[in-house]
DNA sequence: GCCAACGTTGGC
DNA sequence: GCCAACGTTGGC
């Protein structure tokens, strides 16, 4: 039987919320706190074997710096109705849950990371949601070929 | 600290 | 349903 497709995403993540390393330590985690239905839709169309970017966001410099896979979805974000958490929603309602995550594994950390710098000035915004201008999705698929290029060009370094 | 680009909210 | 005001993300 050949092999399963699978598809390629990016996720992003403030390092000094949740880096790289925090999940290399752990191996899984539950990608959860996404309160963004654009995202959520996203991980909703997520197959179990996807691979994700870790995308460290919001430091100098940002850009993709490890590897990871799909393993679990639909997984109820259970901060949605935990009332001392910035996540919390009210008008989430446990019988219709509002928010879901995914959950991830390691795969790995790359020797050197691929700067947003280096992708924009690589791709346009059309090949790459990633480089538009003020895009702030913290969750957003990567056309294959470009995410094979990258991964050819992570395992060189 | 500034600002671009949206998403969300609420008045009407 | 429209739209102005406001809030958030995140690069620079």
């Amino acid at each position: 039987m050949a092999p399963k497709e699978i598809n390629y995403w990016l996720m992003k993540s403030e390092p000094d919320a949740y880096s790289i390393k925090d999940l290399e330590k752990e191996e899984e985690t539950l990608w959860d706190g996404i309160r963004n239905y654009q995202a959520r839709n996203f991980m909703r169309s997520m197959e179990i074997g996807d691979q994700a970017f870790f995308y460290h966001s919001n430091t100098k410099p940002p850009g993709i710096v490890g590897l990871m896979e799909i393993i679990e979805k639909n997984l109820i974000d259970p901060f949605q109705f935990d009332e001392s958490s910035k996540y919390f929603d009210k008008k989430s309602k446990r019988d219709n849950p509002r928010w879901d995550c995914v959950k991830t594994k390691y795969i790995c950390e790359f020797k050197s990371m691929i700067t947003l710098k280096d992708l924009s000035e690589t791709y346009t915004s059309e090949e790459l949601t990633l480089v538009r201008k003020g895009n702030r999705l913290s969750i957003m698929p990567i056309n294959k070929d470009i995410a094979l290029e990258l991964l050819k060009k992570l395992k060189k370094n």
